[in-house]
DNA sequence: TGATCTCCGATCAAGATGGTCGGGTAAAGA
DNA sequence: TCTTTACCCGACCATCTTGATCGGAGATCA
């Protein structure tokens, strides 16, 4: 059904909630600890732990050790995009296997495959949707989708 | 990774080869079957049966038993969209989870959840992405979709 | 030093998915 | 009518992914 994880539902919460601390009003600059973040919304501990790990690890966030410790923005929060968030936690965005041309493994139908070319065009348009919203406009009242629908951007017919 | 199924996608080849063959120069009208596509690329032939006969219970193809039988197009190519034939095997696109309100199951995350709206856009616009490409896109040399995206090289990560 | 927090690897259960099997029903042709 | 061919349908199973858990090590500050 082209499901997001719930991993990634998961860090999109978790930096949502980063960022309206850092840069809201009440507390600005605070850092965030994982227990704040997994009350306040219901996540499991130790789940969304590791899921910061790896948002630290490539570079999302900054952790901060020790007591007082936490996590904060590592980029501001106009310069994260959502399928950079996503494919931090999931991989590449691959909407069919023979997206990513591993050697070795090949695919049955590749020879015959009549669906390749399509799929990799839709599959381009789905990563351009998800690069071009950023965290920051999941915040604040802006407009979220600052891209064109499809049709104006250009499906010929 | 939004990975669209393999019965998905042996959906997608399938009724591109019915339709390639239904509207074809070669032998326009013929009816093809099950075994002549799992044999043209490779699918096993008892899931791709299945596959056909959902797309044949949701209206998609048309089936005619006995000896000469095998399937046929519903509509045409022009009016089956890509969105329809992959709710078809996979059910309602659904992005995240709490997009489908089900009563009854209720989203732990939901009370405090700040990422459910914007979800829902990106889910809308995947949508209409979907929707507003055919199977007789899919098919002919005309142009698919004209977006392009600046990754399409390859994400290198 | 001790309390608190992040870090990291190993592990596990449950569910979805891909794939298989076998017993039906409908239709065409000899 | 009988046989062959092809669709129909439900049960079944192995495997992979996913969500979730546990235990301990390392860093930081009072």
């Amino acid at each position: 059904m082209l499901k997001i994880s719930k991993k990634a539902d998961y860090a999109l919460m978790a930096l949502q909630h980063i960022a309206s601390v850092q840069f809201g009003d009440v507390t600005p600059g605070r850092v965030v600890n994982t227990k704040e973040i997994a009350e306040e919304y219901n996540i499991p501990l130790e789940l969304l732990a590791k899921v910061l790990q790896v948002l630290s690890k490539n570079g999302l966030i900054e952790s901060h050790n020790g007591p007082k410790g936490g996590y904060l923005l590592a980029r501001s929060a106009r310069q994260v995009t959502i399928a950079q968030i996503i494919e931090s936690i999931e991989g590449p965005l691959a909407i069919t296997d023979c997206s990513h041309e591993k050697d070795g493994e090949f695919c049955m139908q590749l020879e015959h495959c009549n669906i390749r070319t399509p799929l990799l065009k839709i599959q381009d348009s789905i990563y351009q949707l998800l690069n071009n919203m950023t965290l920051g406009d999941m915040m604040g009242g802006t407009p979220l989708i600052t891209i064109q629908s499809p049709s104006a951007q250009g499906v010929e017919r």
